[in-house]
DNA sequence: TCTGGGGTCCTTAATCTA
DNA sequence: TCTGTAGATTAAGGACCC
């Protein structure tokens, strides 16, 4: 899809708001006005996936150990997660958006960007887009949707953000600024707990004050990509690049047992399961992979990953399996219960260098080019060009 | 408080290779 | 052949997101 690069690129995100908690809201009457906590049995170890506006009242909210979301509001109704019906639903929803224009990217299950550049003369201006993408979800699966529309896709998300639950937000170029100044820093994207004890300690809080900090301070604090990375989103510049049909880059299966395990035949039953549901979801698929990663977590939350590139690229369950087991036995693991043990893969053959990959990303590449370039001009400078063999096949064999 | 499951991306270290 | 350098690849872990 061309865009005229003079065009204003609006960039629309929609969020479907407590998503899992409204479709049982939707699907059972009696629930609705009620608080409805979709997770964990209270009990058992877990946590909120996700809690209704009523539910959200008590301060339950996603990511609490179910325990504590319990303590807080004994008489909510708790429902374990349907997730066919979820995907379901997402899936009904995608459709929807595709009404409105084809270049939609699902970001997660609840979530989307369209890019609604142009659309202007077919539906009106950015608020009459977002009205009528909201009706339309509404109208197609009974739940209410919030959506952003920005010049990118940070901007767009956190307008979405902010007009939660059921709301819209507009904002265009010249708002970004004003927009983002009082924002609190922990909501820019990949700020989480560590980053934000960073902040914190340089008394950080919000975008304006992260706007103003010494960049040199920040980049020694934070690391040159991330504090680059930051700065960036406080002047309000992301990508606004929608890309539909991306592909997944893994696919895996894991589980919590109740109490932990020590009986090896026991945990090399469940790693049978995982690979088995691994191995079918690549299958129906159609992708087999070459990485094969096996995940455990040990009493007391110690977590390790161990993973091997296969020769062959596979889907086959009982390769995975007999991957994964060797991966567990190894010597270098701890010998402790085990509290989770999960199996993935990854690798995919043909992975990531089709030609439309390689199309899309030329900025990218040219990107790279030019700091080669860079590079051989300074070693030109230090040592001259007779120290450089360019374009030289490199000589095999053994020197 | 006590932390699921399914992902992506980034950093770092070790190792291999030229 | 030796040695230092540096890029690529692999592996592990961690931060983060929904």
């Amino acid at each position: 899809m061309k865009h005229d690069p003079d065009q204003q690129r609006w960039v629309a995100h929609v969020d479907l708001d407590a998503f899992f908690a409204s479709c049982e809201q939707r699907d059972h009457p009696e629930y609705r006005n009620l608080p409805v906590v979709v997770g964990a049995q209270p009990g058992n170890r877990g946590v909120v996936a996700a809690a209704s506006y009523e539910a959200r009242a008590f301060g339950i909210r996603s990511a609490m150990p179910i325990s504590e979301a319990y303590r807080r509001c004994p008489d909510a109704v708790y429902l374990r997660p349907d997730m066919q019906k979820y995907r379901g639903a997402s899936r009904k929803i995608l459709e929807i958006l595709a009404t409105v224009t084809p270049i939609v990217e699902a970001a997660s299950i609840d979530e989307a960007y369209l890019d609604v550049s142009g659309l202007e003369k077919l539906m009106g201006a950015p608020l009459a887009i977002g009205r009528e993408i909201r009706r339309r979800v509404l109208a197609g699966t009974g739940l209410t949707a919030s959506v952003g529309i920005g010049p990118n896709r940070l901007i767009a998300k956190l307008g979405s953000e902010a007009c939660k639950p059921d709301g819209l937000r507009i904002v265009s170029p010249a708002e970004v600024a004003g927009f983002l100044a009082p924002m609190p820093v922990s909501n820019l994207r990949g700020l989480g707990r560590r980053t934000q004890t960073i902040f914190d300690a340089l008394r950080i809080r919000t975008v304006a004050q992260l706007r103003d900090f010494p960049v040199a301070e920040l980049q020694q604090r934070l690391g040159k990509r991330a504090a680059a990375s930051f700065l960036r989103q406080a002047d309000g510049i992301a990508s606004s690049e929608v890309v539909p049909d991306r592909q997944r880059k893994s696919i895996s299966k894991e589980v919590t047992f109740a109490s932990d395990v020590t009986d090896h035949d026991a945990l090399r039953d469940r790693l049978r399961e995982l690979a088995e549901g691994v191995a079918r979801i690549a299958r129906a698929e159609g992708l087999a992979g070459k990485v094969v990663t096996l995940k455990i977590r040990y009493t007391g939350f110690e977590t390790h990953t161990r993973q091997r590139k296969l020769a062959a690229a596979t889907n086959d369950e009982r390769r995975l399996l007999k991957v994964a087991w060797q991966l567990f036995q190894r010597s270098d693991l701890p010998r402790k219960p085990v509290r989770l043990i999960g199996v993935g893969i990854s690798g995919w053959r043909n992975n990531d260098t089709s030609q439309r990959d390689l199309f899309e990303r030329g900025g990218e590449i040219r990107q790279q080019d030019q700091k080669l370039l860079e590079t051989i001009d300074d070693v030109t400078k230090k040592f001259g060009r007779g120290k450089l063999r360019l374009g030289m096949p490199r000589r095999s064999g053994p020197r």
